[in-house]
DNA sequence: CGCCTTTCTGTCAACGATGACAATTTCAAC
DNA sequence: GTTGAAATTGTCATCGTTGACAGAAAGGCG
């Protein structure tokens, strides 16, 4: 009974006799022999798992979508592992490194800023990456992101009908330019109206970020009488910090955020909140990494997916 | 210039001539060169992974833990790869497979029910295992948990104190008898005192579980004043339940939660939570992993950390 | 029974690194 | 110039699996 027949039985191949099989099923059993995945995947380049990298899991939007997206791709058998980078290229750096390095078949990154290029070299050192929230043409990296000039539209326009005129906007300060897209929407939408914007403030995408944006926001523009928030979290944060100085959400100054975390619901006032929808993402992100491990190609073409603005009560 | 010539460079061996270390640099940097971790791990039976294992990603304790302890392992130059088991032992089969199978240094596991002789099993194929929140006694498997029976007695006796005498107990169906030791504690502390506890109902332990779980218990006894959450997170869907039947918290009904995840500072009422110190428990779980790793022996002593009650506005 | 086809099983090399140890070079001292 | 020890570099086997291919066994047919 040689290795080789072993194998053949393990990975259920054609051509063993059905009593060999059993034989070695059998001895599989009482042995507790279990195949070693790093040998298998040093000869075959796959290894069977899956890397979801993240920027920050603290966010809750990441643990929501990482818990999606093992889901889908435990349909095809594999085994999801997560990792985050604290929004460091270095670090992000020595994880991609490590999946790249185990073969796992594929990753869904949340590139942390400016590592593009680092990416690109990952490509070409043969890994699949499919990019959220960013555009890189490169062959073995698929993009996949929410419309989210679309997103600050609605979320301006919302606060526009219910008579918001002085409106700034807490953004992310770990965007690159390129990825400022909800400022880009932010703009746009009072260009649309013929109207002026607030302040821009950028802060860390946390709470602590968003009570020190506002913080900062209203010292430059007391008058404020809205907010567009870069997601829920700073959004949350926005709302401790304004009612810290007294002043009411809504009826003061309304916030609405991105992303519709679970916790959105929870908090008092609710928010207001444009839906980067999870579930959509998950399957696109699922999606786009399946036709890169299964297909021949190493193209896949971008992926804009819709938004939608949730009305609560904080705006 | 001999591959072993290279693998010495790139490990830092001591006894290559400075001459020829650095041609090799220079070769690495010019031809891309990164050194291949299965291979290396097939042979050093170690991979400088770490792999924390839990349940559910979208209770925030864990992924605030999640960074703690990444940030710990870190330090000892390895990374730190995160999955989770819906507490399905049949996943947490599957995850553990990969780890082991991926020749991580260590894992560090929130146990699946009813899992403990599958991670005996992983110790044995020498996986060193640090469990959390259980006690098992095996060569290669170290323990560290919550002092939560004094947890339990510390939030009843808040609740004696402010008045509650109808206190119930919100408990989550996935601890086996073994494990509910917040249930010992909420039973112990009203033995001391003389009285009668109420209730105890089962949830999962989410949100929705919370307020499922409430609508039980109200039916169960109307007149309850006073709650006592497995977790955060069940005592948010708590306070909203008993909010959704027009009883307020914390005048009607007191609730009391257990972990302090940053959210519960952010909920209205904020929550009064038992504190389950993160960054004390990364400390510990991370020492007994690192002790593991380094030292030659496979036992450590069971580790019992302190809890602290943290009074805000639910109780 | 011989021959051919089909089915099953085994042998060997390879994946890319490191452990053990051997070979070579270097260099000081005699 | 020889010697011996130390420093440097190379060779070979190995980790546990699979790809390619060869060998053995089984079955069909004249």
């Amino acid at each position: 009974m040689s290795a080789r027949t072993v194998s053949r039985v393990v990975n259920n191949e054609y051509g063993v006799a059905e009593a060999t099989r059993k034989q070695v099923l059998e001895a599989i059993e009482e042995l507790g022999y279990r195949p070693n995945l790093l040998a298998r995947a040093l000869i075959t380049k796959r290894s069977g798992t899956v890397g979801l990298v993240g920027g920050d899991m603290t966010d809750p939007y990441f643990p929501a979508l990482a818990e999606a997206v093992h889901h889908r791709v435990s349909e095809s058998g594999r085994t999801t592992f997560f990792a985050c980078t604290g929004n460091d290229p270095h670090r992000q750096d020595m994880v991609l490194r490590s999946l790249w390095s185990y073969a796992v078949d594929g990753v869904i990154v949340f590139p942390a800023p400016d590592s593009i290029d680092q990416l690109r070299g990952y490509a070409r050192l043969g890994l699949r990456i499919v990019v959220v929230d960013d555009v890189v043409d490169a062959p073995g990296i698929a993009c996949v992101r929410f419309d989210l000039v679309t997103g600050a539209r609605l979320g301006v326009r919302h606060l526009l009908d219910s008579g918001r005129r002085r409106v700034g906007m807490l953004a992310s300060e770990l965007s690159p330019p390129r990825r400022r897209r909800r400022e880009s929407g932010f703009r746009a939408a009072f260009d649309d109206a013929g109207l002026d914007h607030g302040a821009i403030v950028r802060a860390p995408p946390t709470v602590q970020g968003g009570e020190a944006g506002i913080d900062r926001l209203l010292d430059l523009q007391p008058d404020l009488d809205a907010i567009l928030a870069y997601n829920d979290v700073m959004a949350i944060g926005a709302v401790r910090a304004v009612e810290a100085r007294g002043r009411r959400v809504p009826d003061d100054i309304a916030v609405v955020g991105f992303d519709d975390v679970e916790l959105s619901a929870y908090v008092r006032p609710a928010l207001t909140t444009i839906r980067l929808d999870r579930s959509l993402l998950s399957i696109e992100v699922t999606r786009a990494l399946h036709s890169f491990i299964d297909a021949p190609g190493d193209r896949f073409d971008p992926v804009v997916l819709p938004v939608e603005l949730v009305v609560r009560q904080s705006a």
